[in-house]
DNA sequence: GCAGTATGAATGAACG
DNA sequence: CGTTCATTCATACTGC
């Protein structure tokens, strides 16, 4: 980064700073963050104290809602990149193309292309051809969903390792080998909470 | 004030941001708020939490069922083994601590003392630390993300909404020092506690 | 304006 | 180890 984040505490050099926008970014989400702890942590503590069930707390991911400040001014992050047409046109273009490869390279060439047309990285594109390829594919795999096919496994056995395994997405009743994972802790919840705190904590020492 | 805040949104000018130290100070003192806040609930919390643990100790079971119906998914297992927050504190803890090779021996360690988290396995502890590292190296090599243009886009250029942005993930997350927060009155009460945030959002919304 | 869907992004696991 | 696949999550978008 080039921005000056020099630390000085007043006590010497430019007085100002410049931020990039990655870095405001940053700031927004760690603020944001920090506002969904607060609100979470607040209701945990009313539904403690007044011993209520916790049902209905959504803690699954970092889930960074946007908060309506008191004055009516939000905290808007804008987070997703979504592609012009005229990307989106191109994109396709080379998807159809065939070369189901898209190497380093190719991925800098498209971006630089594509930046033309608007603001694109290259993680954009590598993110955007990974997505087209695996939804592609699955869309050629599960045609109709509640018919059965005719379980034809490709020769290209899946190999699996030690706890390894692959399972259909559909919850038929395949594995219940279940060895010794995938049940998680129960100390979800509250845990979790001190782990977003710790994030949050990393973010803010990024610009403090 | 005079500073710049701009938001780009792909719109023109500069994507930097210029801040003065006051703005800074303000900025800083609205995150260490924050952090403040979330400490003191944290707190609370715990102590709520065990007193009612000790008088009633009903709490610890009931924890697992309301959190398991609201994570939206089967409850028959998961595919794939999601490290709690506790656990990804201290991954990424012994990952910051610079001992780039996690030997064997070390995984068990690492696995057994996750293990007091929740479900986990030496081979999930291994796959992380090669996800990391190769995450983190290629975070590295694409340190590159703008070239900052003044973006002299046609008008009516057939974009029917404003470009988003990419935001690369957070890394390089630095010594994990907690930053000097606000330490103030230990004894200060819940419904003070609620005040700060509405304190908290009214300044952030002077930034963002 | 809320539900439902499309899709960008994140990440655990696997392959060569 | 670097790369790729598969799955999941959160959000932008769209219809009601």
């Amino acid at each position: 980064m080039e921005a000056e984040t020099s630390n000085g505490g007043g006590i010497g050099g430019l007085y100002v700073k410049v931020m990039t926008d990655d870095q405001m970014e940053l700031l927004r989400q760690q603020i944001s963050v920090y506002a969904t702890i607060c609100e979470q942590l607040v209701e945990m503590h009313k539904a403690v104290t007044t011993q209520q069930d916790l049902a209905g707390l959504r803690l699954g991911n970092l889930y960074c809602d946007p908060l309506m400040a008191c004055s009516g001014h939000k905290i808007t992050a804008r987070q997703r990149w979504t592609p012009t047409p005229l990307q989106l046109q191109i994109l396709e273009r080379i998807f159809d193309e065939g070369n189901g490869t898209p190497s380093k390279q190719k991925i800098k060439d498209i971006t630089i292309e594509l930046g033309q047309h608007g603001q694109i990285s290259e993680t954009n594109v590598y993110n955007w051809f990974q997505n087209r390829r695996a939804r592609s594919k699955r869309k050629q795999l599960t045609p109709a969903p509640n018919v059965v096919e005719p379980e034809v496994e490709s020769p290209k056995e899946k190999k699996t390792r030690a706890e390894g395994f692959q399972v259909q997405p559909y919850e038929n009743s395949s594995p219940h080998r279940i060895k010794d994972m995938y049940i998680q802790s129960p100390d979800i919840g509250f845990d979790q909470l001190l782990g977003k705190i710790e994030v949050a904590s990393c973010y803010s020492s990024y610009f403090l």
